[in-house]
DNA sequence: CTGTTAGCGCCTTCAA
DNA sequence: TTGAAGGCGCTAACAG
């Protein structure tokens, strides 16, 4: 592998001058410039990143945080997709990208400690954000800088820079395309408002709900258990027979739910997963765009060092994917559900 | 940060003997080995990763190689879940997990030479195998060291070391199961055999079919499009009414399939991730254990270096869940497919 | 604008 | 068994 001394000895100049050429120092001038370059591609050089990083005191690593496994969190694909997103600006800017996950919170936390400790690693992406959170707590702590994919709780020091969707605004239109169908009585099913996501989405669903004097309707259901959770939906749907329709804060969800519920029942859900096309009717689902979302949190946790940089927070559009699981009933005839 | 210098003039040793110490080098009297280990307590002292990297021509990382996200592939909990796995076993060693990904196969690539170049990475692992992959050409060239997850597929050199389910004796064990119920008549469904692991399912299907003289059905269905699939499926059942049962090459086509034809069809299928407890009825799968997968994996590829250590490959057993999808023909009672 | 020098933190000869 | 010295590859002062 040539270093940059073999560079500099090529293009018959110091390997000083070499490196301030590769680093695009503006003080070199134009033809130095150019032998420096066309040395570096005959000799095929790239810069070698442990030494980079041991003098630059820097480690041009960003680590992304994976949520703890729970229950069905896995199967939603957005974690991985977000990963191409932050994967794809990273490398673009010579950034490696390391992961932190553990089978439980004590083994995530562990793995983070080992990132801080021993990587030295000082930009991180959460890419969950939950209530009472250790590992913000340990972030914190240790003074790193990090951001969070979704909206970050309130700590007592200063919001991280984030990027989310405007999940309250999703949870309005999803209701709100319910409203237009003729839907009136509505509920909204949720697994866990630990999960931010999930208490804003459901707070939109409420918001537009009062707005239309109508019953905010809703369960909470975790369907670890069917039999037990279809008893929970069928009691539920016994005391308020009225209802026509379900947001769901997730295809998942929105799936389990068509198992339990008449083939009638109109659903909304969220993520626009495969998920909701497996589904039978195909469910009208909002797209979050994980691969964006990625990609954004990749461009904040890029500017982590530059604190002049007010870092405002990002949101990425959503937009809502229709499908079959909505019927109309507003028009004369009825729906075919055919897909 | 407390350097090797620190903990040095608190030992009152010189550097060189402190760092000994730090590695474990048997020469190291044992009284000044517990001085030095006290002083790194004392400081909190934790090796600067660059450093040690730079100077041992190291970099102390395996980088894990997902594969292009195609159709629903990143529904699969079976990434993430290697993922934890193969993160748990590395940061036990000191090892830091970086992560190669894209959007498109090129993507992958270009992500892939950086950390070869870039990085000087030369551990990788492989969360997929498949034939003709443009990765695993570039990982020989630069005669990197690999590790696959699943059958690595046939090249002009050695193989790789690879850890794997037995994926020929879980298609047969899926296949018995099916015929201990009564069952005769069954087709095996599957998406795609450049994916080596479907393509060995099939064979184990195949083998147990051939040795009890009967039909070996197969048939192919991506279900990218719904309709288009309901025909086929629906045709193809139409052409061996007589089929009672299918083998799905994973859960998710098992959910797919559960939607197109009558409840009363029995499946089996693989992977045993939530998508098989969602199903409804609940789909008997089989588990092939992806932490352990990961963990035999990164077990793997940190002895890549050791060429002395022939790595046999490993083979992680597998094990049916039973649930409810299967129904038993050869009871007098008809089974209640309740969950 | 460019070269010389020193050092990032650690490890490994070499010599004692 | 230990210390001194030099180097891994790159960068940033400091001169000129």
């Amino acid at each position: 592998m040539a270093t940059i001394r073999d560079v500099a000895r090529l293009a018959g100049v110091s390997p000083s001058t070499a490196s301030r050429a590769l680093r695009g120092n503006p003080v070199i001038s134009a033809k130095t410039r150019q032998r420096v370059e066309t040395a570096m591609r005959q000799l095929n050089y790239v810069p070698n990143f442990s030494a980079q990083n041991l003098a630059n005191n820097e480690n041009n690593t960003i680590a992304v945080i994976l949520p703890v496994d729970h229950h069905e969190i896995f199967t939603n694909p957005f974690f991985l997709q977000a990963l191409q997103g932050i994967n794809a600006k990273s490398t673009e800017r010579n950034f490696m990208v390391a992961i932190a996950t553990g089978i439980s919170q004590q083994q995530l936390l562990a793995n983070v400690e080992f990132m801080l400790a021993r990587g030295r690693i000082n930009r991180f992406i959460l890419l969950y954000s939950q209530l009472h959170d250790p590992v913000v707590t340990l972030l914190q702590q240790n003074q790193v800088g990090y951001v969070v994919i979704g909206k970050p709780m309130a700590t007592a020091g200063p919001l991280p820079p984030y990027i989310d969707t405007d999940n309250l605004a999703a949870g309005r239109d999803a209701t709100q395309f319910l409203l237009a169908h003729g839907h009136r009585q509505i509920a909204f099913l949720y697994t866990d408002l630990t999960k931010i996501v999930q208490q804003e989405r459901l707070a939109g669903f409420k918001q537009v709900m009062a707005q239309q004097q109508l019953p905010s309707l809703s369960l909470r259901e975790d369907f670890i258990d069917y039999t037990q959770s279809h008893q929970h939906v069928t009691a539920f749907l016994q005391q308020h027979p009225q209802i026509t329709a379900f947001v769901t804060s997730d295809d998942l969800l929105g799936l389990r739910l068509q198992q339990i519920v008449s083939k009638k029942m109109s659903i909304i859900s969220f993520n626009n997963s495969f998920t909701s096309q497996v589904a039978h009717p195909s469910l009208t689902s909002i797209d979050v765009f994980p691969v964006q979302l990625g990609e954004g949190a990749a461009e904040l946790a890029l500017q982590l060092d530059q604190p002049t940089a007010k870092l405002q927070p990002i949101i990425v559009p959503h937009q809502i994917v229709v499908r079959h699981s909505v019927r109309d009933l507003t028009a004369q005839t009825e729906e075919k559900n055919k897909n």
